[in-house]
DNA sequence: CTCCTTTTTAGTACGCTGTGCGATAACCGT
DNA sequence: ACGGTTATCGCACAGCGTACTAAAAAGGAG
């Protein structure tokens, strides 16, 4: 009957073409009409695997979040426990090209996200994911009596999550401000800090 | 000789509506011809006191600036010096649906920071301006003798800042998750936090 | 092998955006 | 009154996302 070809291969193919057009010209040039310019598709063919701009901009974001989560499984992990979470939440930084090219998507999205309702269910897919890396890490940290018994893991993770999220933004805008160093050390700097009691 | 308007008061009748736009319909609203409209004027007339979005953007951010500087002098601070410091912190974030309205506007320039040149300088300004007043607080806090003298004021300033800006974004993005009392309540912990000692 | 049905692709068109340009209107000083 | 400068307008253009229709392709039925 119908012609018959595997969808999720050419979404795959088309991702591809959308992530050289990201990393080539940033991710404001990823437009339908460059993205299918890109894979040697015409805009109309392209739209008959992302319907919208937003789900081309949302399967951008899924490669992010994917790249992240392979990054964080595959990756293996050596030295103390301090040492492994440093380590985890800095692959959620943007301290290389690549990494600021998927914080870049990031950002772009992040600010749809209040006109885009679509846009804002993956983003919180998304932030949910760093939200549970950084409720792992406090975690972590705790059970090694890392973290002074005061403290509240909510209080916490929701902190390192804002703190995150806020040198990924500053990283991203002044690097000349905030170089990934400073951003590394920062880090350092905060989960040291859990150590310490709160006395009244 | 030539027709003589006070190109200023043109601007600030021109912001008005600008900020009318906004407040109803959202930054992204924010269009050459709907703010034209707005003002009963046509865009072609817009364009003779913003060449360019980028210079109405910019407009936008300046006003927000100029908000925010107000609120922070025109205000009476009353308590002690740890309170004025929570309360002036507080004015700079999104607490209520004005400042709300002022974040979406700072989030979109953002985003448009990474490409349009134009508007990281702006940017700058702005994040400087809230770099300032976190040095501020975080001088007043050792003032007081509130800050633990081990910790660095660069280092502190800059956490308080990533930390603010990323409490912004998730009151912004999840109001759900991050909804203002919860932002106060971590940015006064994070403030008590400042008083401990770190030992090694 | 032929035709038919369904999917895939191409192309076009519409309304929106920012932006550039030329024509028109309003005004002030001589 | 008039000339020259400025303000204002309206249109045109390219680019964007998107909807829609027509053509092409391909596998199964006869």
């Amino acid at each position: 009957m119908p012609k018959i070809v595997d969808r999720d291969e050419r979404r795959a193919e088309l991702a591809e073409a959308l992530w050289r057009v990201v990393c080539r010209d940033g991710v404001a040039a990823a437009t339908v009409r460059s993205v299918a310019a890109e894979a040697g598709w015409s805009p109309g063919a392209l739209r008959h695997y992302f319907a919208t701009q937003t789900e081309l901009l949302a399967f951008a974001m899924e490669h992010v979040i994917a790249r992240a989560t392979e990054r964080l499984t595959a990756r293996t992990w050596t030295g103390s426990i301090r040492e492994v979470v440093q380590q985890l939440l800095e692959e959620l930084l943007p301290l290389d090209r690549q990494r600021t090219r998927e914080a870049e998507v990031w950002l772009i999205l992040a600010a749809r996200t209040r006109t885009d309702p679509e846009t804002g269910t993956l983003m919180r897919e998304a932030d949910d994911g760093v939200r549970r890396a950084c409720a792992s890490a406090v975690g972590a940290l705790a059970g090694e009596g890392l973290v002074a018994p005061g403290r509240e893991p909510d209080l916490e993770t929701a902190r390192l999550h804002a703190l995150l999220d806020g040198l990924t933004l500053h990283a991203l805008l002044h690097p000349d401000l905030m170089p990934p160093e400073r951003v590394r050390a920062l880090l350092a700097d905060h989960l040291d800090g859990l150590r310490h009691e709160r006395k009244p």
